[in-house]
DNA sequence: ATCAGCATGTAAGGCGTTACATGATTCA
DNA sequence: TGAATCATGTAACGCCTTACATGCTGAT
């Protein structure tokens, strides 16, 4: 069981459900998606291709007068492909933060640097947050399948956690002003 | 100004404080950084052959008997490139969560895999826990200067999110046992 | 004696981003 | 008419990981 390429099974993932083109994929995953898988057309592309000639996907010529349009289709050995990496032990969760290495190495700079790039992190974080909380309340009003399930699991996974980000840069910026100097 | 490689900047945070080896950076990024940044000898050892010859770190023989050793020395020029790094106000923060994209297109799969998946997350999520527990602790009884503080913040980062994450373990076992199937 | 840990480094490959290149259509 | 959006794709580059290659030293 050759270990897959995770934008593979993101667009397995996605044509599970749906038959859509490259250009659709890359929308889909802007949306929720994004706020922990990324993919650009540069992936998304020879992904396709590839798992076309791997059989997993097939492709249809949709084009509208002149505009190219190719559609994807998942066929039953990409279905297996989606479900065998659905029941693999393995997953790999990456955090990577500037703004705490920014923060940790903090004792290069001044207090007043640190507190700058903790206000910039809540800002964003806050930003988020408002378009999470969208998706949430969209889902709520609208759990008609199992699939809206899991989608309101992994969206409220962002929710509680940007919630718990937001706290913490309360009390960071606190003992940053508070602590003697 | 160059946006500089994110290796750079942490092996030059290291320097900052105490002259290191490339073996002893490594040791020290998988210590508490490794929560949010990751190294490995193969892009460590090419970046300090970079930044040698950029003059911002200077290196030293201190090869003791027949094991060759190479002690590092951030430069003047290294600690500004340093400062005006924490002073620029872009900071890219990643989450890739392999377990999020697979709870999200868990409609392909089952409950029971979706369950276990999360039940896996939760414990190297516990393991990890326990961990930043330690480093906190270890601060607490030694918070002597500035640099200590800025350690902390990034632990206590750590700890609050992971406490939020297992919550939410808690509740999504809880819905995905419950819900009508 | 042997194994874990100290110590340096290279090579190949994977994976992804950014920028570029091209062209059609829709809507203001 | 011009801009935004739809739509496909390639090329170059960046960055990192994994595996490999080598050898010394200290502890058991």
């Amino acid at each position: 069981m050759a270990r897959e390429k995770k934008i593979d099974m993101v667009i397995l993932g996605l044509l599970f459900h749906e038959d859509l083109t490259g250009y659709d994929i890359k929308k889909r995953i802007d949306g929720a998606i994004s706020f922990f898988w990324k993919g650009s057309f540069g992936n998304i592309y020879p992904s396709l291709k590839d798992m076309q000639t791997r059989k997993l996907i097939q492709s249809s010529d949709t084009s509208v007068g002149g505009r190219e349009k190719i559609t994807y289709h998942i066929t039953e050995e990409g279905k297996e492909a989606l479900k065998e990496w659905l029941n693999e032990d393995l997953a790999i969760n990456e955090l990577r933060y500037e703004t705490l290495l920014k923060l940790f190495f903090s004792g290069a700079g001044s207090r007043k640097t640190a507190l700058h790039n903790i206000e910039n992190f809540e800002k964003q974080i806050k930003t988020d947050l408002e378009l999470l909380k969208v998706y949430c309340k969209n889902l709520e009003n609208n759990m008609k399948n199992e699939d809206h399930l899991y989608y309101y699991l992994t969206v409220t996974f962002g929710i509680d956690s940007y919630e718990a980000y937001l706290k913490w840069c309360t009390k960071a910026k606190k003992m940053l002003r508070l602590e003697a100097r």
